[in-house]
DNA sequence: GTACATGCAAAATTTTTGCATGGGG
DNA sequence: CCCCATGCAAAAATTTTGCATGTAC
């Protein structure tokens, strides 16, 4: 296992997710990184995210769309999608939903991350979903 | 919304799922069902397997490697992914928990769909790992 | 007959990688 | 100094789409 070392790019990233509560994509860390570091390479960005991850300092949320999102807080919590508006909110995760889950794996192997996804629409957006005319449910 | 039909590759493509519980990529779902029919086509396998998740038939499962997985068991259940050896395994999930995590969302939204998912090391696998001469942990 | 579905291939998108060069420890 | 890290661009991998044609209802 290779010895990471700090560099001004890592440290980036790093403190850009940490900031942030957006779950922002690899493509918008890059883009938003620009205006402060100009040639920085979406390449780097992914080398980075994927040893931030290694390291258990970022975490991974593949969702429902197609793009990778990324998330730096420490706290066990879980994140809802909402369909419409695409954003991602974090939602608390109680004591007893963090014990009660690595439990649900099989003795003697090892789980080393829990992840738990809602779907669906959040409090705005279903507001905006009912008031559509031609709705099916009249 | 189109009124959706039953051609042949539909049901083909759910019917394989049903059948199966190695959480499938659509690419290893086109490769198996080209031997029932070999002018199928990827694309086609993406568009069923997105018509099926629209009507609840199929759940998309997110994972940490970059290929979507699909499966289509109809009671609530968790997903363990193994790192080592790349497989999902089923997990069965208690009443309780079914309940508890929609209960996460807010007050307001929608729940549509809740996702599960471990990652760690499946027991065989971990076996594996601690036999390894070189070991961090001696 | 109409609208949905398919095959095929091309395009779009997202992520990874090779290579020469730079820089942290 | 020695690796690790970067920028850049090309490649790989995955998913979507346009279009002509087929087929379920």
């Amino acid at each position: 296992m290779p010895v990471f070392r700090h560099s001004r790019q890592r440290q980036l990233v790093f403190a850009y997710l940490r900031a942030t509560t957006r779950h922002p994509t690899a493509a918008a860390i890059h883009a938003d990184l620009r205006h402060r570091l100009p040639r920085l390479s979406l390449g780097t960005v992914y080398r980075n995210l994927e040893i931030l991850r290694q390291q258990g300092l970022v975490q991974v949320l593949a969702g429902n769309g197609r793009e990778t999102r990324y998330d730096a807080r420490l706290v066990p919590h879980a994140h809802f999608f909402c369909r419409r508006c695409q954003r991602v909110e974090d939602l608390p995760l109680t004591r007893e939903l963090t014990r009660a889950m690595p439990a649900l794996a099989r003795p003697g192997g090892r789980v080393e991350d829990v992840r738990v996804e809602l779907t669906g629409l959040c409090p705005p957006s279903r507001r905006i979903f009912s008031h559509h005319p031609g709705g099916h449910t009249p």
